[in-house]
DNA sequence: CGAATCCTTGAACACCTTCAACAGGGGTGG
DNA sequence: CCACCCCTGTTGAAGGTGTTCAAGGATTCG
């Protein structure tokens, strides 16, 4: 999604540029626009050199300029409490949007850190304005983006505030084996760029109830747990887990709070 | 924000009833539009008549049709997880837009259920499309709106990843109380149209946990509490309450979960 | 190779839940 | 109009899930 080639740091070779040849056409912005809608906005995209482990694309409270697309690597986004504490509140893998929150208020709402080594394509905002009125469905595929984001964080919001912690990883590993899986990688195995902190950040819980989740699954013979590395041996039990607790653990049937 | 009156099935009668005319032009979509631009945006709007409490705007997996702004009364918007349990993922007050999230995908992810007698503008989404080309602005407000939706959703994931059930009612109260403010209505009295059991649902607690909590928050003299009337008698306590819970509380500052 | 960070495991504790019983309305039907 | 019921809300006691505290192992990176 971006139009010539990134200025390299290493010596990584980078092939697909333009949004006509990048590979995550299906999964960014401009599913749905012709070759010459494409080419207009892929015209106003900006490169940028790819982001290290631990920097950050922008933050929160910084004033709003861009959108930007993960390309390759992966992100997390969180937002400070009043009192400073940390709350992650989303993983951004390649094909995925950041940045939609700050739109309307024009400053960031929360801060995006890279996970790994991340490239990202940059779209100001105020360009992308501009073609609104030669590419019409552009505006609305923003609507559409938006709107699944508006129904992911609802799914989030049920899992923070109905479900159990073990319900709770079972869920986010099957929502990370989903999109990999859209992504063409395998579902049943995975490495997470992720730290389990993060995780347990993300999840509402502590991370050494993540840590005993992980141990657990694994001594059930569910997962195949080697440090960042995740295999899925039963993926219906992982369901089952995911979704009601009722699974074969010897885990009370609460109403998941707590 | 509907263009005739509407039709009564009681006694009410109907005074503000097009966008022009209508108290909430400020909290809508039609900030920003001029008088010929509302005038085209009110002739799609639907009117329909009065829902009472208990009745349900539009149900989860429902076909998405229209958009949806309150006009008087209120909502609450609820998912199902997979095994059936509710999760209410927000309360809606005039001039506050419900459906957002069907967009996306074609149909409504959560059921809105009014709280008490409520009415509503309708906004049919394909003929609002239509009226993009004519009003250039509008899928940029829509964009706004859904922004700051988004921007809300991760305030409410904060509060459900990382604070305590008393740091939650207090946000809960805070925030309830400035969009009443922001209507023109007292921010340190108000009445609550939502029940405790909503309360709990949406804060992730317990019922019994929030009447608790306003029960001691009673004898502590922050609020003064008549079943669903709630009035703040110390605002600075109630804020240092939502943000850390560090307040005057004999409650360990624990990192919130649980 | 040593410091730092991440991850894991164990034990005690705490916040909130669950279970239980009761009080207060509001509506319905006698 | 009162009695009854149903639902909502309150309060008390016991219990549990997940936290906190603590320490040791694993991994990374200078």
């Amino acid at each position: 999604m971006a139009k010539t080639p990134i200025p390299l740091t290493g010596a990584i070779t980078q092939i697909k540029v333009a949004c006509n040849d990048c590979t995550l056409f299906q999964l960014c912005l401009p599913v749905g626009l012709d070759r010459h809608e494409l080419d207009l906005l892929d015209s106003i995209i900006q490169r940028r050199r790819p982001i290290d482990r631990g920097e950050s694309l922008f933050s929160m409270r910084e004033k709003f300029r861009s959108l930007f697309a993960v390309r390759s690597g992966s992100l997390k986004t969180y937002t400070l409490t009043e009192d400073g504490r940390e709350q992650v509140t989303g993983f951004h893998l390649p094909g995925e949007l950041v940045g939609l929150d700050a739109i309307g208020t024009g400053a960031h709402g929360c801060t995006a850190q890279a996970l790994e080594t991340t490239s990202v394509c940059e779209i100001p905002f105020d360009r992308m304005e501009e073609l609104w009125a030669r590419i019409p469905v552009l505006p609305r595929q923003i609507i559409d983006v938006m709107s699944n984001a508006m129904r992911e964080e609802n799914s989030l919001v049920t899992l923070l505030g109905k479900k159990s912690a073990e319900e709770r990883l079972a869920s986010f590993l099957l929502n990370l084996s989903e999109r990999f899986s859209r992504r063409g990688y395998s579902s049943r195995e995975f490495n997470l760029s992720m730290s389990r902190n993060d995780i347990a950040n993300y999840l509402g819980l502590a991370v050494e109830t993540v840590s005993r989740l992980f141990s657990r699954l694994q001594e059930e013979g569910v997962l195949v747990v080697d440090s960042r590395f995740v295999g899925v041996n039963d993926l219906e039990r992982l369901r089952a887990l995911a979704g009601s607790g009722a699974g074969a653990s010897g885990r009370s049937a609460n109403n998941g709070v707590v």
